[in-house]
DNA sequence: CAAAAACGAGAGCAGTGCTCTTGACAGGAG
DNA sequence: CTCCTGTCAAGAGCACTGCTCTCGTTTTTG
């Protein structure tokens, strides 16, 4: 639905496109020095020369803008994924390597790390348009899984065979999955699955306690242990 | 420096704690439904029948009462780990308890949970004082791991050895953890806590999926994926 | 060219955290 | 007993927020 820019639109819809993309990039800069629950309509538009009420043509709310961002940070956050994903090389290496450039954008853009993946803001719901940016990064690292699959990696080492319940939850979620970011089938199995799932999970909890400050002084500059953890888990993953 | 409530203290004490005890219960009432921004000075006044100013009384500021509400979770939060991690039986079974009574008490008080692993206030400073409630939770698990180390397990087993570094944050992580829990020292080898650290991360992140909404319908009843994940990851920190 | 749509500016409403002042009440000292 | 000091609730007020509505102006469109 979103059309193309600067193609032969009017002056004043390539005036709009631009100043939603500095509405945006404003409210970015807030964002990192102010956080979320710091980022203010007025603020921005005063900050941009405008008054408030003008912004309100551009998003029809504090809850729209927030949207947008958080829109732009999943897709920011895949892109860097997914790019780390395509590296050559064996898929263990891979995982690791899409491990580390999700930390690194988190370190890098803290605020909008916790805008995706910290409590949500209550009274927030988040709309249909985000789920597909949002399932980027598990759709990057499953695709590494289906790699390693494919390269004849024992779909089901694990001693512990899934329930029935969670099988069939595992093979939902695979489908889910490959309706959200196109045609193709991941085809994993549901034990890879279910493995990736949690090793998801560790590294979205590792990132956050880093991030949000729970290691306090503990592990500070916490790189070797991610780098470790991220190995344990690679190799956790891709038995 | 919390004196016993009811120690003999005059009239004028002892209203004042009963008082700040309400407060405290209806600012928990009001951030379950309204979110951690969405807790308001002036509402929990106006339920309580007061004026918004009385309460600065009570708490010098919005963020003194968060703080008191966040040691509170810590503590409950805590509580209810070190009663899990209490149970007779193997150290396999009580890591899982463990996990299971702070998944059952971040699902019962969602927002409570968000006020302390979710993502932090910017702006906000979190005090000395809440280093010790919110260590209650790694204590208790890290207890359950030098009762299997106790046992004879061996505290070595995993092939990758941990880098100097490493080895060196989780030794001081150990003495800090013994240090502000008490006396009796911990004792777990490096290999051991980061082991743990690892499983810790895991299950806040599965925790806060879930509590977030990230899974999505995808693992809606989480119950299942769950139970796996925990039993996973307790075979993970104790081979 | 004229109608229509989009736009920026301003005023205004209800709400917030927080400060300051005012007056009422309690409890201990003389 | 009186006085006096510290504590308390209440109210007014400041600066800020998100958001709505109206009013001219500008630009696009028919």
């Amino acid at each position: 639905m979103a059309r193309k820019p600067n193609a032969g639109q009017n002056a004043r819809e390539r005036a709009r496109a631009e100043l939603t993309r500095e509405i945006k990039a404003e409210a970015r800069r807030q964002l990192a020095t102010s956080g979320a629950d710091g980022l203010s309509l007025r603020a921005v538009a005063r900050e941009l020369g405008m008054v408030s009420s003008a912004l309100y043509r551009y998003f029809a709310s504090r809850d729209d803008l927030l949207t947008a961002l958080i829109i732009d940070a999943y897709d920011a956050l895949g892109a860097a994924a997914e790019k780390a994903a395509a590296t050559e090389g064996e898929p263990r290496a891979r995982w690791i390597a899409a491990c580390r450039a999700v930390r690194s954008w988190a370190l890098a853009h803290p605020q909008e790390y916790a805008l995706i993946y910290g409590s949500p803001v209550p009274g927030y719901r988040a709309p249909e348009t985000t789920i597909a940016p949002a399932a980027r990064v598990p759709a990057a690292l499953v695709g590494i899984l289906r790699d390693a699959e494919a390269e004849g990696l024992p779909a089901q080492t694990p001693p512990r065979a899934l329930p029935e319940d969670l099988r069939e939850q595992a093979a939902a979620t695979t489908r889910a999955l490959a309706a959200v970011t196109g045609g193709k089938d991941p085809g994993v199995s549901p034990e890879t699955l279910v493995r990736g799932v949690i090793a998801w999970t560790q590294l979205a909890g590792m990132v956050s306690f880093e991030l949000f400050g729970q290691f306090a002084n503990g592990f500070d500059p916490a790189d070797a242990l991610f780098d470790h953890s991220a190995a344990q888990m690679a190799a956790f993953v891709i038995p």
